[in-house]
DNA sequence: TTTTCCATGTAACTCGTTACATGATTTC
DNA sequence: GAAATCATGTAACGAGTTACATGGAAAA
């Protein structure tokens, strides 16, 4: 695939998944290709843009290959910057910081209803969404759960 | 607080809600000082290391409380560098990917084992940690659907 | 004819991490 | 006497983001 074509695929349907920009693409292709895991292919179509078609080299075949080993089996611990917040809510008047989490409760509704509204994918792309889906709706549980035991 | 003595409250207990290392601690000081947000006190006590005693000052105190409102209002979106790897994991042999998977498997629960095992603390931080928890306990039991449905 | 799409980048910057440095003091 | 604890930093680096730049073609 070029570039283009690359980032247009995973913003297309995956984007629940990452918040990867056309730059970072771009920038991690170049990191890539200088790292020999890939190589250019100059292609022009017509009158249209000039494009950039990547092949995998053996050596990029040999770190994807780890990579997703690697990926597979590890446990990548994950820290919440919304925790803070959790951490000082006693200070805040609890009608105040009950207002404060329906926003984002609001906020946290809206992701899970988009990401239930995109289309199936194929293979293992799915499992990826499907644990994104359902950790947003277990976000929404907890959220629930905590606004409840504040209001009492 | 002087910065020793707040990363080790962090530390202590919370460690399983940050990542945050000595340096990095010492580094956030020193903005915050730099943004006038709080004081450099020194302090010496007997023979041991001078302290920095630091104090809020009306200009840290007012982006606290409005930093404590848009983390307690505002979601977040989270990214997990594991889903790349679910995304092509129908590319590896099914054997292969569930012991892989087995192993990711061992990790979370430990994580979870440890978060569990840490001492209950005072006021809303018990909240970030029982958030933390509740999530780790979530994707365990995903992961071990996951892993049964792929036994099939 | 204006907007969106196709297609690519780069320079500057930010935020934080890593590795390293220091030195006294208390505990083993 | 060695190791851990107390207490603080800094210099260099790195990974990725932001803002910006380009320019033709197709769609509205």
């Amino acid at each position: 695939m070029h570039g283009y074509q690359l980032f247009d695929f995973i913003e297309r349907g995956l984007s629940s998944c990452t918040n990867l920009t056309k730059s970072t693409a771009y920038y991690l292709l170049k990191q890539m290709a200088d790292d020999g895991w890939i190589i250019e292919e100059q292609s022009q179509e017509g009158n249209r843009p000039p494009r950039k078609i990547y092949r995998l080299t053996p050596l990029g075949e040999n770190a994807y290959q780890h990579l997703l080993r690697e990926t597979l089996s590890a446990h990548t611990p994950q820290y919440f910057s919304g925790d803070t917040g959790l951490a000082f809510l006693d200070t805040i008047p609890r009608q105040e910081g009950l207002e404060l989490l329906q926003k984002r409760r609001a906020a946290l509704a809206a992701a899970l209803a988009e990401i239930e509204a995109t289309p199936t994918h194929p293979g293992g792309f799915q499992w990826a969404i499907q644990h994104q889906a359902s950790f947003l709706a277990h976000e929404l549980d907890w959220l629930d759960q905590l606004i409840r035991s504040l209001s009492e």
